[in-house]
DNA sequence: CTGTTAGCGCTTTCAC
DNA sequence: GTGAAAGCGCTAACAG
C-alpha cells in the first residue's frame, strides 16, 4: 500500500501538522525538514491529490471541452493550453464533444461532477444553454475560438472578420475582380470569415456571382470539390479565397491535379496555417492565427478568473479579439488584362 | 454552495447509508426511492467524485499519455480512446508529452498522483524506466502504437512489419525492380515498417540504392523533400512506399507539383489513411490501420486489468498486434518495359 | 515552530 | 431495508 502522511508521521515522530506544512512549503525547522525529507525518500511517499482536493475544495485541475479532438487545429490549440496549464500548476482534463451537442453537455456535467476548478470550452453548441450547470456552480468558463452570446461568458478568439476582410483587400489591390470563396458557415469562426469577404466585395463594388461562393462542411473534400468546380466553370474566378485549414489542404490539391497552376492561372489565398507553410510551392499567402497566444491567454484568464472568484470577487468576461496576422507569399498574382 | 448528501438527509429524514445505496443503485424502497429522487432534483445535489473517489480508492479515471496531442494519427486514437473509457464509466485524463521524455515521465507521475486507475500510454521513450513509479503503485499499463520491451507491459499495436511486406510485395508484383522508401527510422513503428520493407526486397533480390533509402522525420516536409529528391535523380524509381500519413501527404504534393504523373510515371503505396482517402485523385494504395480498434482494445484490456489486479489476479500483459489492411487505389502501374 | 483536533463528502461494515 | 458510526488522507484552525 502506499505511503501516507501517517506513515511519515510514524518515522519522523513529528505531528501531521508539520509534515503538512512542509508538504504545502512552510516553515519548518532545518532539522525535521531533514528528517521528513529523508522519510519521503525511504517511504516513497506521494501526495493522495484526490484527498488534498477533498479538503481544499480545488482540485487543481481545468475541464477542457473540445468540439473534436481529432481536429488539427484543435490539437494544436489543446498543445498549448496543455502547456500553459501545466506550467501553471494546473492539469488538463481533455473531454472531447466530437461536435455533438448532446456529448457536449454531457461533458460539462462529467467535469462539474469531478469538481474541476474551471472550463475551458471550444464549443459546438452556438448557445449557451449547455454551460447553464457551470453557471449554477460558479464554476468560471472561458470560451476559446468560438463566441456564444452571454454576458456571463468570457471568450478569446480571433478577429476573423477583419482578418478576411484583409484577405480580400490584398485580391482586390492586386486587380483581382473575379474572386471566389471556398468557406464554412456551419460554424461561427466561418461566417465571421464569409462577412468580412463579403463586406469589403460589396465596399468595392465586385460583384460576386453565385457560383464563386462555395459554402459547405468544414472538410478537405469541401474544398477539393469546390476548387474543381470552380476551375471547370466556363468562367473561372482568377482568385479564390480559402476559409480555413482543411479547405485549403483539399482545394490546393484539386489546383495542383488540375491544368491550372497557381498563381500563373489563379491566385490563392488562405485561411489557417498549421501544416502548410514552408511546404506548398510557389508559398502561399496565409492569414496565421495565433494559437500560442490564443491557448496561453484563454488559460491565463481562466486562472485568473478562478483566483477572483475565491477572493470573491467578479470574474472578468470580455472578449478578447487576437489580431490575425496576413503572411505573404507568391501565390497571387497580377491580373492580366485578358481575364 | 453546492448540495450534499447530508442536505439529502435533512430533506428525507433518511439516513445517510440508505441515500448512499440509492446511489448506487442498492435496494431502497419505493417510497424512499421517490422521496430521495426528489430531494436530489429539489436540491439540485450532484455527486462529488473527489470524496467518492478518498473512499473507494477509485478514481475511475484513466490516465492517457500521448507523445504528441497535435498529431493528427494521435488525435484520432484519442478520439476513440476517450469514447471508449467514456462508455465504460471511465474519463480520460490526456497529458502531452509533446515528444520530450522529460516531460513524458513528469507526466506518469503526475497522473499517479492524481491517482488515476490506470494508464494508457503512445511512447515517446524507447525504455521502461519512466514507467517505474507506474509498476511500483500496480498501476496497469497499456501501451498502444509503440511497444517497449518489458514483460510487465501490454501493448496493442499494428503489425507494421507484415503490412509493409505487403506492400512491398505488390509493387514487385506489379513487375517493379526500382523502388524507394520514403519513411522514418527514428520511431520503432517506423523501424518495423522499413524493415518489413527490406526483408521482402532481399527474398526477391531486389537491390535497394542507397539513394532511394529516404529516412529522417516523421513530418511533412520529410516527405516533401524525399520527393522531390527521388524524382531529380538521373534514374528515378519507378515505385514509392511511403512510410506514414505526413509523408504521404508531402510526398504526394511533391509529385503533383512535379512534371509526373502517377501511376503513368511513378507508382505509390502508402502507409495510413486518415485524411487521405476519397481525396487523392487517382486514389492511392494504402495500408490503413484499424484506429479504432487498436483504441477499443488498449481501453478494453486497460480496463479488464485494473479489475484483475483489484481482485487479486494478475493482469494480461501480452502484446497484440492487429492487422493492416491494404487497400488497393489505382496508384500503382504495371511497369512498362522501356523502364 | 509544533501538536491537537476537527472535519472535507462519501462509502461501508455492522447491528437492528 | 435502514441507521449509526468509523474512516479514506489530507489541511487548517487553534493552542501551546
Amino acid at each position: 500500500m502506499a505511503a501516507t502522511i501517517r506513515d511519515i508521521k510514524e518515522r519522523t515522530g513529528l505531528s501531521l501538522a508539520t509534515i503538512s506544512k512542509y508538504l504545502n512549503g512552510g516553515n519548518v525547522l532545518p532539522e525535521n525538514r531533514e528528517k521528513i525529507k529523508e522519510a519521503i525518500v525511504e517511504l516513497n511517499y506521494q501526495v493522495n491529490e484526490m484527498a488534498r482536493s477533498l479538503v481544499t475544495s480545488q482540485s487543481k485541475t481545468i475541464g477542457v471541452v473540445v468540439f473534436d479532438i481529432a481536429n488539427v487545429f484543435a490539437g494544436i490549440l489543446l498543445r498549448h493550453i496543455g502547456e500553459k496549464l501545466r506550467a501553471s500548476g494546473y492539469a488538463a482534463m481533455f473531454c472531447d464533444s466530437m461536435n455533438d451537442p448532446g456529448l457536449e453537455k454531457e461533458n460539462i456535467r462529467f467535469l462539474l461532477n469531478k469538481k474541476v476548478d474551471g472550463l475551458l470550452v471550444i464549443p459546438v453548441e452556438e448557445t449557451s444553454d449547455f454551460l447553464e450547470p457551470a453557471f449554477n456552480e460558479n464554476v468560471p468558463v472561458v470560451l476559446m475560438d468560438r463566441s456564444i452570446k452571454d454576458p456571463r461568458l468570457a471568450c478569446i478568439k480571433v478577429d476573423n472578420h477583419a482578418a478576411s476582410e484583409e484577405a480580400i483587400r490584398i485580391l482586390s489591390d492586386y486587380g483581382h475582380r473575379k474572386i471566389a470563396i471556398i468557406g464554412s458557415t456551419l460554424i461561427p469562426t466561418g461566417r465571421e470569415r464569409f462577412e468580412g469577404c463579403i463586406k469589403v466585395l460589396r465596399e468595392r463594388r465586385i460583384e460576386i456571382p453565385e457560383e464563386y461562393v462555395k459554402l459547405g462542411q468544414h472538410s478537405i473534400e469541401h474544398g477539393y470539390r469546390s476548387m474543381q468546380e470552380l476551375l471547370a466553370l466556363p468562367e473561372p474566378p482568377t482568385a479564390v479565397f480559402m476559409g480555413n485549414f482543411e479547405i485549403i489542404l483539399g482545394a490546393v490539391m484539386a489546383v495542383n491535379e488540375s491544368s491550372f497552376e497557381y498563381p500563373r492561372d489563379i491566385s490563392l489565398i488562405g485561411f489557417d496555417d498549421l501544416l502548410i507553410s514552408n511546404l506548398s510551392n510557389p508559398r502561399l499567402w496565409l492569414a496565421v492565427q495565433p494559437m500560442q497566444e490564443m491557448a496561453w491567454k484563454a488559460a491565463d484568464l481562466l486562472i485568473s478568473n478562478i483566483r477572483l472568484i475565491r477572493e470573491g470577487q467578479d470574474p472578468v468576461r470580455s472578449e478578447i479579439k487576437l489580431p490575425v496576422k496576413i503572411i505573404p507569399g507568391s501565390s497571387i498574382a497580377h491580373v492580366s488584362e485578358n481575364k
